[in-house]
DNA sequence: TCTTAATAAAGAAAAAAATCTTTAATTAAT
DNA sequence: ATTAATTAAAGATTTTTTTCTTTATTAAGA
């Protein structure tokens, strides 16, 4: 019984808001590297990301990197630490279908790659997008996806077409094989449960800024 | 002593998440209006989003509005009440600074008038890019910033600059009046308390998915 | 060498958010 | 009219996340 537990793999209990910080790590981290800067304090990071020490310490234990009492962790090792818990150290090789403005932006946009993702080809069914290119990622007919992502094993999509057509854009990702879909569209896709969904709803954020503005000019 | 209480605005304890929800419950919403559908209930919204139904009652309790027994909540009822509350239906004006690549693909990106917020103006230090024009948007000179937000009574500033300079712009928006900051930039802002800062980490989703992804890859 | 201060790490407590439960209302069907 | 089913709403519980507390380590300075 407790030998099954030693030889399970641990179930991921990695808290999701720890995910989205470790990005915000990596950035400082980099420019520390940059900077010569061998170690760096929690309490350091902490500082310079408006969260706390604690926080920090927790956040990177996850990651399997230890620190030294008073004098931190070693800069370069964090960021190898970080990197690979992530998965920034390796090639993910994503399609797109969509390239309108959104997709051309995302496409165009190059710091993914320092996260690891490459947005191979996009995708549209639009004859004028057809046989072009947006910063030098070609743009395909919709009806060569499935069989180009068989070919070159993707497993990662990126949705950017109108909401209208979101789910059935899904719908052919996942009978096509890719395993992760990045969702810009404001619909809650439906998938199998095997399939990861990441959603970005754009207007999140900027929902929750308008309402703190709102806040501040009631108090007047 | 309850007086006071009573004439206290309350202290906008609506939670961050709930706020985040609102703009999806306005996608649907929206398409229900255009379906003339004239009332849907919390466990209809809550199937098509994938959340709690009585998480979807909460959020809605937030606006004000309220529903009927049996019957559910008015559609455009609603959609006021979410847009009175979001301050959708209102106009806000913003200006960016950094016309780049994701600068620009935010100015191209016709879907935040929905949300009542219109880029009247870029601004940038490159000559190369100053004078022209991106969707219909003038890119200016950094220096004039100031003279045309006072003239205009910006109080919403964007900021799509490389992050070494993030910091500075913060700075001088902040001294030119700007109320509340967009910053797509990795760096945590240091602003006065009485200026909005809202984060938007392209990463962070990123992050997420890669390492769900990365889990998935594990298990086999 | 000894002391002090800074810090990682682990655990406890608190806060926030999501989910579950109960109640009451009320519409629609019988 | 009566009954049954649906649902909004309020409150309780659970879960998750953050913050606080304590301990032990160790580098730097006296």
């Amino acid at each position: 019984m407790e030998l099954q537990n030693t030889l399970v793999k641990k179930p991921q209990p990695v808290p999701e808001p720890t995910v989205r910080r470790m990005p915000s790590y990596l950035t400082i981290l980099h420019r520390l590297h940059d900077e010569h800067v061998l170690f760096v304090s929690a309490p350091q990071l902490a500082r310079q990301l408006n969260v706390d020490p604690t926080q920090v310490v927790k956040d990177i234990s996850y990651t399997g990197i230890t620190g030294r009492t008073r004098v931190g962790y070693g800069v370069d090792e964090l960021i190898g630490g970080l990197e690979e818990f992530l998965g920034f150290n390796r090639k993910h090789e994503a399609f797109l279908v969509g390239a309108g403005f959104l997709g051309s932006a995302l496409m165009q946009y190059q710091g993914f790659r320092e996260a690891g993702m490459k947005i191979v080809a996009a995708f549209d069914t639009d004859k004028k997008k057809i046989g072009t290119e947006v910063a030098g990622i070609p743009v395909f007919d919709l009806e060569k996806f499935r069989d180009l992502a068989g070919r070159l094993h993707i497993t990662i999509g990126i949705i950017t077409t109108p909401a209208s057509v979101a789910q059935q854009i899904a719908d052919l990702m996942v009978g096509w094989g890719i395993k992760a879909i990045w969702n810009f569209t404001p619909i809650a896709l439906k998938v199998p449960s095997n399939v990861i969904i990441q959603d970005t709803h754009i207007y999140a954020n900027l929902a929750v800024m308008l309402n703190k503005l709102a806040a501040i000019k009631e108090e007047i």
